[in-house]
DNA sequence: ACGAGCGCCTGTCGGC
DNA sequence: TGCCGACAGGCGCTCG
C-alpha cells in the first residue's frame, strides 16, 4: 500500500453534505487543493492528516473507513468523500450508515480540546484516573465511553475492561477504591493493547478489521460461559448501549 | 451533574 | 417469500 505522505491534494468530491461537518465543501475543496500531506496522526478515535496551514480530522463514527486506493478504482458505493492525490491516488473514506465526520480546521485544538487523556499517555497514571473517577458519580460503563473523561474507548473496550477488572457496569465511579482503580486502569490499557495487536475487530458485513473478536471475553458473547467461572455471559442495556458482563465475577455493588 | 430518550442512517439477521 | 422488529465498534441534543 503506498503511502500518502507527501503527496499533493489535488481535488475532492463530496457526495454526502452531512459528512463534512466544516467548512462548507466550495471552501474545504480551495483550502486543501495544493497542499501536502505533512503528517498522519491520531487523538481518540479522531484520525488527523496535517497540511502545511490546516489539519484534516476524521471520525469513523460507527461503520466509517479510510482507504487509500489508485485514482481509476471503482468507486465504492458507500463513499461519502474523496481526495484526489498525486501520484494517481485517491484517500476515499467511505461510510455505510453516514454518521462518520470530517472537520477541516486551522486549530484542530477546537474539536480536540474536549477529549479526556490518552490511555497510554505517561501522566495517565491510576492516581490520576482515581482523581477522575471520584470527582464525578457515575456509572462505569457509560463513564469509560464518554470521550471528555477518557480518549480512546469503545463499547468492546469498554465490557472487556469492565471484565478484566472485575467491576459492574453500574458501580458509581466514586465508590472506587485506589486497589480497583489501578485493576481498571491496567485493564484498559490490557485490552486496547490486545486490540491493536489483533488489528481490531471483524464484525459483521462491513466492520473491516483484525482478529480481536475471537479473542472477546464477555463482548457478544449473552449465554455462553464466563472464561473464569463458567456462569452465563449477562447482556444488559445502560445507556442505551448493550452491555456484557459475567455476573458472578463482576457483582452488583451494595 | 447525571441519566434517559431520541435522532441520525444503512444494512443484516431471525422470527413469524 | 415478505414483512417487521431488533440490533449494530458513536455521539449530540433535549429534558427532567
Amino acid at each position: 500500500m503506498a503511502s500518502i505522505l507527501g503527496r499533493e491534494i489535488t481535488g475532492a468530491q463530496l457526495f454526502w453534505e452531512r459528512t463534512l461537518a466544516i467548512p462548507s465543501f466550495p471552501e474545504f475543496r480551495q483550502r486543501v487543493t495544493g497542499q501536502v500531506v505533512q503528517k498522519v496522526g491520531r487523538r481518540g478515535k479522531f484520525l488527523l492528516l496535517s497540511l502545511a496551514n490546516d489539519t484534516i480530522l476524521f471520525h469513523l463514527r460507527m461503520s466509517g473507513d479510510l482507504l487509500v486506493e489508485p485514482g481509476s478504482a471503482p468507486l465504492n458505493p458507500h463513499v461519502r468523500l474523496f481526495l484526489d492525490l498525486s501520484g494517481n491516488l485517491r484517500l476515499a473514506f467511505n461510510d455505510a450508515r453516514k454518521f462518520g465526520r470530517v472537520w477541516l480546521l486551522n486549530e484542530p485544538e477546537d474539536v480536540l480540546a474536549a477529549l479526556g487523556p490518552e490511555p497510554f499517555d505517561p501522566g495517565f497514571t491510576p492516581e490520576e484516573l482515581h482523581r477522575r473517577l471520584v470527582t464525578r458519580r457515575r456509572q462505569l460503563k457509560p463513564l469509560l465511553l464518554d470521550q471528555t473523561f477518557i480518549a480512546g474507548l469503545g463499547n468492546i473496550y469498554a465490557d472487556e475492561a469492565l471484565y478484566l477488572a472485575k467491576l459492574h457496569p453500574n458501580t458509581l465511579s466514586h465508590t472506587l477504591s485506589i486497589e480497583q482503580t489501578t485493576r481498571l486502569w491496567s485493564s484498559i490499557r490490557q485490552v486496547l493493547s490486545e486490540g491493536i495487536q489483533r488489528q481490531g475487530a471483524t464484525i459483521d458485513w462491513v466492520y473491516r478489521g483484525g482478529d480481536f473478536q475471537n479473542y472477546f471475553r464477555v463482548y457478544q458473547r449473552t449465554g455462553e460461559p464466563c472464561l473464569e467461572c463458567q456462569t452465563p455471559i449477562v447482556r444488559i442495556v445502560i445507556g442505551q448501549r448493550s452491555t456484557h458482563f459475567c455476573p458472578f465475577c463482576q457483582p452488583q455493588p451494595e
